[in-house]
DNA sequence: CGGGATCCCGTCAGATACTG
DNA sequence: CAGTATCTGACGGGATCCCG
């Protein structure tokens, strides 16, 4: 059960020990939108093994990182104080795998936690803070957020709403967030549809999340 | 070769299939601290297998985190430029961990390029550019670092040479990096031995140097 | 001697089935 | 729904060997 050490004795040695296992930092990436249940995480993890689900969850849970939490019948994970501190970590290593992403592979997934945690990762807090509040609908694939911008706050759901614009697009919704396609190319090449609202906002949609690769 | 994958399409999984094996991100720690020979990398990282450190040489390369580059007769291998973005992944993910860093283990090293990363990621810019320039000639353990700060510039290398303040610790540096300790309990208990210079340089070392637990 | 390649073994991950 | 049990295959660990 204890993870398996590397003989060191560093910051970066320790961290890798707690969090470094395969398929660790992407169960801190979901509990990171919030907190989850078992199956739920299973369902965003969809290729992960149940047993390694379970064994995970033990390792963060004894090394501090999160708690398991009984809700009346129900049991749900969430992040410890500590582990909530991984937020950096993680918006660091999404800024700089986004970069490195290319076309989606056959069978690769959206999942909406790795969507929420890739958006929070391009959010440009200074641009948004000069901008007014604007609520977005937006469909990524089979997956439904609701994101409202207000002031330099962030804040996405999952679900619809009453938005400024909605929209609809693939996985290379991408190419619009790095630049790689002004927002008017991408409505009419067709990787974006608007589906109401003024077209105008995805400008300021592209404005707000932005990351260069 | 091809790194295992994770059947999702999104930053942090992308990352994750490019330096999220076992030892990857340790090899990366220490090229951030300059180029190094295979040899090097195997002597830092004393308990990797070679066939393991051949494998991640290989696929980070072929990831095009890494570069492999003759120099006459010694091959050197260095990080790319994408691959020096990683940094703040590494500080970060170094700054999370040193929080949980307890005694160290029996049989747990501490390496010359392991502690400057360590210091890199303790290092306060905003502090020492109100503070003169300082050298010190640190010994840690086995290692001997000669470290100079001016202004909000850090550089840390191997070796002595002149300093304001030379002083020996062992792995315990850290309570006093993390203010479990004063500099001058630090001093009065042994944890820190100055070796040469005034021991009040101590404070400024510890004020240039602080990661709160 | 530096820079690996090869071999064997143990452990972990992957897939599926099963259970309280 | 929230895991446990079991089996198989792949990867990591350790030692040794090889080649320029």
């Amino acid at each position: 059960m204890a993870a398996r050490d590397y003989g060191q004795y560093g910051g970066v040695s320790s961290a890798l020990e707690l969090v470094g296992e395969r398929w660790a930092l992407l169960i801190i990436r979901d509990l990171l939108v919030g907190p989850r249940r078992y199956g739920e995480l299973a369902g965003g993890l969809a290729r992960i093994p149940s047993n390694i689900l379970a064994a995970r969850l033990k390792e963060l849970q004894a090394g501090g990182v999160i708690r398991r939490v009984p809700h009346s019948r129900v049991i749900v994970y969430e992040l410890t104080p500590y582990g909530r501190e991984l937020e950096p970590v993680i918006l660091a290593l999404g800024a700089w795998g986004f970069k490195a992403m290319g076309e989606p592979r056959e069978a690769q997934i959206i999942t909406p936690d790795s969507m929420t945690m890739d958006l929070r990762t391009a959010f440009q807090p200074l641009v948004a803070a000069s901008l007014p509040p604007t609520a977005y609908a937006a469909r990524l694939g089979t997956v439904e957020l609701f994101i409202r911008v207000e002031g330099s706050d962030l804040d996405v759901v999952r679900g619809g709403g009453p938005a400024d614009l909605a929209f609809a697009a693939g996985a290379d919704i991408r190419r619009l967030i790095s630049g790689e396609l002004t927002p008017d190319r991408a409505i009419t090449t067709g990787v974006v549809q608007v589906l109401g609202g003024r077209n105008e906002l995805l400008d300021r949609f592209a404005t707000t999340f932005h990351l260069a690769a």
